[in-house]
DNA sequence: ACCTGAACACCGTTCAAGT
DNA sequence: ACCTGAACACCGTTCAAGT
């Protein structure tokens, strides 16, 4: 009747495949060959198991990734948050915005696969950060969470949007000649068609940041007609 | 040598299966069972023709997408725009932002296959709205295109995010508990998360677009610090 | 308890062959 | 010119059977 053990108690067969190891190979796969590459059976190759092996510690492909995605973010170091809550909003922000353009399948990950609910803990701290300092700031409430969500809506359209254009620019060119526009429907278009290219490859995440935070802060009726 | 003709005044084999045809079968799968399951196999058994057989009508299957995307876009009415700049951002902006909510697949295909860059004429007009809108309002050149991009991140943001989080609430459910943060660590959070959800019910949208116009068309240095 | 091979129900795409 | 069946190279997932 001695049932077999392991050094951490548990009984039965000793597991030769790790959560730890299963989430590296993951990282592996993704950092060589894009996240789109990644699948539950080239994982289990890479790990040298079946594929089915993988659903004992996986309930399917969406768990996998929600797991290595709080792996991901439990890793980022934390900065310093200023007192200003202003500050504060942009350095989380700025910090959120970082992390998903590092690793862009994140952003689609959280926009495919659900909410800021699905993440854990070590990354909800940005939420905090945000909320607070609006609320600081002399917001309700309800502005709080609209100027978080406001900038969760930026700064993963953001991050899709860079990321793809980045990657499909020979796609782009085979579709459209960007010296095409007729100047008669689409003046203004055709008039900078050249420019285009130059214009577009500027960063405009902490302009659109700040204008977002200014405009979502600011008392209602303030805005622009002064 | 009298070659077979058609009406059309092409030769050869009179076709079974028209672009439209194809158009319109794909419409009625993607509104009658969502986008994601819209495959060409399931495509052509609608038309009740072999898989392969698409392959003559579109290059592969991004080229349909982006073909059903066109054809969509063509459709919308073209609101009346106001002369007053600001106006006609938003209304340009609005109309797109509408267009994409109704069909989020859209959104989706246009983050993951490229840019703007592939949408033809009958779109574009929204795009010439805003980036004339943006330089009549004083903006140069650059700050127009700015005005433009921060505008598309945001709505395609806006969009995604919605259209996920209406979906798969069932499953934000299962993972998180609202209630459940550490008053510790995240007090705010812990202090709203009641509220949460009926504050996350908000439309966000025109808000965050008129701060975002008005912060981008902002002369530089005068944000905020009045 | 963990791992396996085989199978199920799918994909997008290619290609030689038919009409 | 258009359409076909068969095939290729994949997917995620399930399940009975082994150790």
């Amino acid at each position: 009747m001695a049932r077999p053990t392991t050094p951490s108690g548990r009984t039965g067969r000793p597991r030769r495949t790790s959560r730890e190891q299963i989430l590296t190979a993951a990282r592996r796969l993704i950092d060589a060959d894009g996240w789109e590459k990644l699948t539950i059976r080239r994982l289990a190759a890479e790990l040298g198991v079946g594929a089915p092996t993988l659903y004992h510690h996986v309930r399917d492909k969406d768990d996998l990734l929600l797991q290595l995605l709080n792996e991901h973010t439990s890793r980022i170091e934390r900065p310093p948050l200023p007192a200003d809550p202003g500050a504060r909003i942009m350095v989380a922000a700025t910090t959120m915005h970082d992390v998903l353009a590092a690793w862009p399948w994140a952003a689609e990950v959280l926009t495919s696969d659900g909410f800021v609910g699905l993440l854990d803990e070590p990354s909800l701290w940005m939420v905090e950060a945000i909320v607070s300092g609006a609320i600081d700031s002399g917001a309700t409430p309800e502005q709080a969470v609209d100027v978080f969500r406001g900038i969760w809506c930026f700064t993963v359209g953001e991050v899709l949007v860079r990321a793809h254009t980045d990657r499909q620019r020979a796609a782009v060119d085979r579709y459209l000649d960007l010296t095409g526009f007729d100047p008669g429907s689409l003046p203004t278009l055709a008039a900078i068609a050249e420019h285009w290219p130059g214009l577009a490859a500027r960063d405009i995440y902490p302009d659109g940041l700040r204008a977002l935070i200014d405009g979502l802060l600011a008392p209602p009726g303030a805005a622009g007609d002064s």
